[in-house]
DNA sequence: TGATTGAATGATAGATTCATCAAGTCGTCA
DNA sequence: TGACGACTTGATGAATCTATCATTCAATCA
């Protein structure tokens, strides 16, 4: 494994396919989008708002930590997490665009093929 | 495998990761970084560029088109590929702006991190 | 101090993904 | 037609990732 972008002479599409596989996942996705809404979570409500076992939650968290995507400060007795940068939220917001574009054209291609090749001569209308 | 998103009633966050499992990989971020220069360019060219046999090439073209991320069209005896979306390529550049932030952050704390706690006295200067 | 709670780490079986090779499809052209 | 080139599909072992359980660490408090 080596989710680090530390060596500089690795080609750049080795290390943004790298970040990609940090966010490969759905729970990971969800925690960071908790974290943009919300601005800093502990791990307690993490784990209440998506119902994990604490100890996955936290191989998830030291994912997204090894990808710099978040922050974990230790306050008392309970660690608070935050988004590593703005940024993080702008790709999340980007993807979701675009998944939104790929729902819409493919949900238009499928209605399009219902109504379009039917044999039976329209009903009423 | 299910890397569809026909089920419309799936959670986004679920949709999202697996958007970013279509990108994390090396070859196919490559591969859409070249669609996204180049418009349009043929399985051959794609092969050539990276040096990958046909069939592993085919394979990562098949994902992304399971993805929406790509479209294939025969023109004659060769299939041209080029992105199903624009957005596909913001999605691209917003991780660069992100790594970039990232990669200059951990190279300011190496720095630091190289220059602070030094028990050497500074050499000449 | 010892017990308790919040969180991280280690270990491991099961699931997924990747790279390679063999075989198959589709179009062109001799 | 049939042979070849351009791709795709199928099958398979190796590598990687995920979920779960057990253990450990860190901070609070009785």
């Amino acid at each position: 494994m080596q989710p680090f972008l530390s060596d500089e002479r690795r080609p750049l599409y080795e290390v943004k396919a790298n970040l990609f596989k940090g966010l490969a996942h759905p729970v990971r996705v969800r925690i960071l989008e908790l974290l943009s809404a919300a601005g800093e979570v502990t791990v307690a409500e993490l784990i209440s708002e998506t119902g994990l076992e604490a100890s996955h939650m936290s191989q998830h968290l030291s994912v997204l930590r090894q990808h710099h995507l978040v922050l974990a400060d230790r306050r008392a007795s309970q660690v608070f997490y935050r988004l590593a940068y703005p940024q993080v939220a702008d790709l999340l917001r980007v993807a979701r665009i675009l998944l939104a574009e790929i729902l819409e054209t493919t949900h238009d291609r499928l209605v399009s093929t219902i109504n379009l090749p039917s044999l039976e001569p329209e009903t009423a209308r």
